[in-house]
DNA sequence: CCGTATCCGATCCGATACTG
DNA sequence: CAGTATCGGATCGGATACGG
């Protein structure tokens, strides 16, 4: 990842900082408190163990996230959201509604859960 | 562009509604109503005529963005937010938010402009 | 003014195998 | 359990030229 790239917009900063297919769905599952890594590996339908590791580092790079290492064994860590973190999944809890409006609309609704909601 | 792709999650289909470098720009842009193409095109810097294009057919087909054509010459169309692009707006201006905490915090601030604000 | 077409390097991301 | 390394196809996005 470029570090201290010469951003000419704020917008373009926080596209370096949510894009690909999986940082907003790495910060949703965050929403509830802190996850280990198999948590979340095993919550996101169809993530690898390489792409979320990478999002994660990336994610932490742009302070939205962070993590705590406990020493012992097995291993164990847990990633939460930043305060930053908390803003992003208010931006993007709005976009999940927008995506359940738009199934809703196309008729795609088959995989939402009872409540409307998936992930 | 992908049509009625099987998405598994709210989230990954609006990732495919504002993906890319530019789409969340665009409809920034479009926050004080409606737009030209080229005013569009003036108004973000660094974009060509081929992206804005791109990123404008795609948020049309999502639903985001519509637009207005009026014949006669010199060619006149107007692209605007529908309300799902409102809905999506709303976020984007907390993203906004976020990009210039970041930069603030960071010693980023020389783009911004008087009132802290770009784009 | 508005929209299209092509070329090509950069980046994304899935598959897979491996380490502490 | 947590993290690393490599390969290769798909997609993204900038440059450039052209057409209605």
């Amino acid at each position: 990842m470029k570090l201290r790239k010469n951003y000419t917009c704020p917008l373009e900063l926080v596209h370096d900082m949510i894009k690909g297919k999986w940082k907003t769905i790495i910060i949703f599952q965050l929403r509830n408190g802190k996850c280990s890594f198999s948590e979340l590996y095993h919550s996101i339908a169809g993530i690898t163990q390489k792409m979320l590791l990478e999002q994660l580092r990336e994610l932490k790079h742009f302070g939205l996230i962070d993590k705590k290492t406990y020493d012992g064994y097995p291993l164990k860590v847990e990633y939460f959201l930043t305060g930053q973190g908390e803003k992003m999944l208010s931006a993007i809890k709005i976009m999940q509604e927008i995506g359940i409006d738009y199934m809703v609309e196309h008729c795609m609704t088959e995989i939402l859960d009872e409540k409307g909601i998936c992930y």
